[in-house]
DNA sequence: GAAGCCTTGTGACATTTATCACCAAGTTTC
DNA sequence: GAAACTTGGTGATAAATGTCACAAGGCTTC
């Protein structure tokens, strides 16, 4: 893709209005990220509120051991909560993110932000809107974890990931493991009973989602 | 407490300016709830923005078969973001909210909101600084339970209790199990491992915290 | 195409947590 | 102060999940 004018920027955020997106036009570096590259990870100073404009960034939390644990994705048209809360705090950040496909991002620095706050009511409206948004998913994640067994975590793990990249996912069991924070031989047993069901089928790498929605 | 007025809305609310306050002053209710009472239920449609003056609001997650879970306390000088996340949405809320001690509470109608987004930043500032914090409190809840046993959950619970309340819990193992989404018995058996260990001691309703922090 | 690595399947077993059953002591009610 | 209720303690057992060990087959590399 090439870089971005303001228009496009308006179509990619509709809450943006055309000055606010002439701005940030102005006043931000686009960059494109490769898939599998890191875009933040725990202990690293943010110095950028990043947007979205194109692909898929994977976010998730670290534990102390170094466990993974997969919060959500950032998609087209987002903007990265986290990133922006750590700038804001001039806090190291404790999440780390990913991209899972090549990604284009816009960075805005740091010292923009006053500017964007004061000026453009558009700004604020979109930032209040993207901690809202993942404020709620964070919520729908601490039920899953808080009450829910093993078999519907993953369950509703992979519909997300089929929301997200498609009805057929690559992903070893391994990783998804990683990403739901337990053993690649629960998962593996857990999808077994999800293709006798006929919820899922399997080959290597790969799930296809068979049941509706 | 009495009626508030503009400059005592400051003091509890530093973020807060003359005019700002001034105006919330002039339209919101102040309202005092007893110990115990429920703010917020799951189903409910909120049509004000809480804000704590004075008291405690424990903030909890309920479960399909009504499971609870706790999140969060609001004390003095914070505002409910889910109440405001609800009522931007018109959606109905999923958390449910206790005085656990009397409280004062003042609430902004809904449909103030607009003014008070476009005409006070120090509201916007403050609306996000809301969020901010909640959601960095969110993702210690989901540490906790996405990465740590049972023990270690049940201490950062203490803890979390010890900071808000001081030393001294008034609360039932019953009442901690369903806190923290575990078991009466798998409470008691922890506790009193902690009491063993000098971190705790425990008399009927009530566990002291001994250790240090 | 042989060697080696990666992915998945599966049994056996360990650990953690939940549940059941029941008791004892404290507290409240009448 | 006896009965009923609440709270906490504890053993036995069950269920869920994690860990270990190892096998089989696919894929890659040389």
């Amino acid at each position: 893709m090439t870089e971005m004018d303001a228009k496009e920027l308006v179509r990619i955020f509709p809450l943006f209005d055309l000055p606010l997106a002439e701005y940030i036009h102005q006043n931000s570096e686009q960059r494109t990220v490769e898939s599998g590259e890191v875009l933040m990870k725990p202990g690293q100073y943010f110095k950028y509120a990043m947007l979205i404009v194109n692909g898929k960034v994977k976010l998730y939390r670290e534990g102390e051991e170094g466990e993974e644990f997969f919060m959500y994705f950032l998609e087209t048209g987002n903007a990265c909560a986290l990133s922006m809360l750590c700038m804001a705090r001039s806090q190291a950040s404790t999440v780390s993110a990913v991209a899972t496909e090549d990604t284009e991002v816009i960075m805005i620095p740091i010292h923009h932000m006053d500017v964007l706050m004061s000026k453009f009511t558009s700004w604020y409206h979109f930032v209040i809107e993207t901690y809202r948004n993942r404020f709620e998913e964070l919520l729908l994640v601490i039920d899953q974890i808080a009450f829910k067994n093993m078999d519907e975590r993953l369950e509703w793990y992979l519909k997300r990931q089929v929301k997200a990249m498609g009805k057929t996912i690559t992903l070893t069991h391994q990783q998804i493991a990683n990403d739901i924070n337990s053993s690649r031989e629960v998962v593996s047993r857990l999808l077994k009973k999800m293709e006798k069901n006929g919820t899922i089928s399997m080959e290597r790498n790969t799930i296809t989602w068979l049941a509706a929605e």
